[in-house]
Order: C-alpha cells, then structure tokens, then sequence
DNA sequence: TGCCAGGCCGGGT
DNA sequence: ACCCGGCATGGC
C-alpha cells in the first residue's frame, strides 16, 4: 500500500510534470484563496481573487476594514458570498485581534498547535487549515480533499468510509520517507498531482477512460466505475 | 437543462 | 455521535 502511493506520485509527476503549486502570490492570498474555494471551482475563485486585486484590497487591513457588503459582493463569483464574507472576515479578525495582523506569527509554532488555532476558526475545517499550513504556512500537514477521497477509493486504497483523519494518516504514514523540505515540496506537489488527476480524469461520474496514468495501479481492470456496490 | 465544483456550520435526532 | 439542510455562482 505505502508503495503503491508512492508510485503513483511517480507516474503522475511523469504525466504532468512538477505542478509547481499552489495559485497565490502571497501567503495572505493563499490562504483567501482557501476558503473561497470551499465546495467552489477554482476557476470562480480566480475571478473572486481578481476582483479583490483590482480593488487594491487583497491585505489583511483592507479586508478588515471593508463592510460585509463590499466584501460579499467583490467575492460574488466564488458563490457562498455571504458565508465566505464572513468566514474571511473571521480570519483576518483572528489576525488582527490575537496574532499581531502577522501572519507569520500565527503560524509559529508545532505544526498541531497552529492546526488547532486555525481549526478554532469559524469557517476554517481540516481541509481549509492543512492547506493553508501546507502552502501558506510551510507546515508539514497533508491535504485531504475531495479528489483524495475519490482517487483513493476508486484504486482501493480506502473504503467508502474513510474520514478526513483516516485519509490523512494514511498519506502521512506512506508519504514521510523524505525529511524537511524535501517532504514539504512533496506533499505539496502530491496534493497538486492529485487534484490534476481529479480535473482531467477522476470525476464522479466518469467511468476511467483509458488515459489516466493511475489506472496501471487498479486492483481490477474490470472494475471501471466509482459505484460498485 | 440539471448537475457539479478542492467544505463547513448549526440544528435536530 | 451521526445526519442533514443551507449556502450560490459559473461551466459544461
């Protein structure tokens, strides 16, 4: 099992070479960018992200200065605009009010202490905290998502009830035979390969097509669709 | 046209 | 401890 996750970052990383990840500028704008992209497309995000930028307001100051109703609307693409308001205005509250506005100083610490702030959030769960610590905060926690579930469950590598903390274990418990930076870029790039996969081949209703790298790694070539059972 | 997208929260059992 | 409805836009 271990080897079979890391070979398949081998055979992904050979269709799509280093993804080179995460879409942000700035750790600031990572991690906007991992609420607004909760349940969302990327692709709304990014025109969310464009329109903060054009407003000159992607700061945490300027988000924290700007009423609920500016800031739903500039984040209107994204959907949810009235919940991610308030989910960003959360965040950057919880800048302001107990880490100094640094965000450098709210991800002091040992990477569990920094994931339990962050999940105290309201509006930050496990997938929103491990992606900011990962990209934005140079932690060593590993992303689970929706794609991770799916990929993993289609190849046997999890039954259909595996949780997020299941997940996780499981690629942390695989994946840690790297030390320092040499993990954190792979975790990174695992998670980034995973979601490519999740775009071009992986989706729900999709049988497998024939062209996914992943599919020398099925337990069953027979096997070609998500609902089995 | 309906279904889906890189979740999470709050209230009800 | 689960289960579920709600939240909303844009792309195919």
């Amino acid at each position: 099992m271990k080897r079979e996750l890391r070979k398949a970052y081998r055979l992904m990383r050979r269709e799509f070479g280093h993804r080179n990840w995460w879409p942000g500028d700035t750790p600031f704008e990572i991690c906007v960018g991992a609420i607004l992209t909760q349940n969302t497309s990327w692709k709304n995000v990014e025109s969310a992200i464009a329109n903060l930028k054009a407003a000159h307001v992607l700061t945490l100051r300027k988000i924290h200065a700007l009423s609920h109703d500016e800031l739903a609307q500039l984040i209107r693409p994204a959907g949810y605009f009235n919940v991610k308001a308030r989910r960003l205005r959360a965040f950057v509250d919880t800048l302001v009010e107990q880490h100094g506005a640094s965000l450098k100083r709210l991800f002091i610490g040992n990477t569990t202490t920094v994931r339990e702030r962050l999940l105290a959030i309201n509006g930050v769960g496990p997938e929103t905290a491990d992606s900011m610590l990962l990209y934005a905060g140079g932690h060593h926690s590993f992303v689970i998502d929706a794609y991770t579930k799916r990929i993993f469950e289609r190849h046997g590598w999890c039954g259909n009830d595996a949780d997020y903390d299941a997940l996780q274990s499981l690629c942390t418990d695989s994946l840690n035979q790297k030390r320092g930076a040499e993990e954190l870029d792979y975790w990174r790039d695992y998670h980034a390969q995973l979601v490519a996969i999740g775009n071009r081949y992986c989706k729900p209703r999709n049988p497998l097509c024939g062209q996914c790298p992943l599919e020398s790694l099925l337990p069953n070539q027979t096997c070609t669709r998500d609902e089995q059972s």
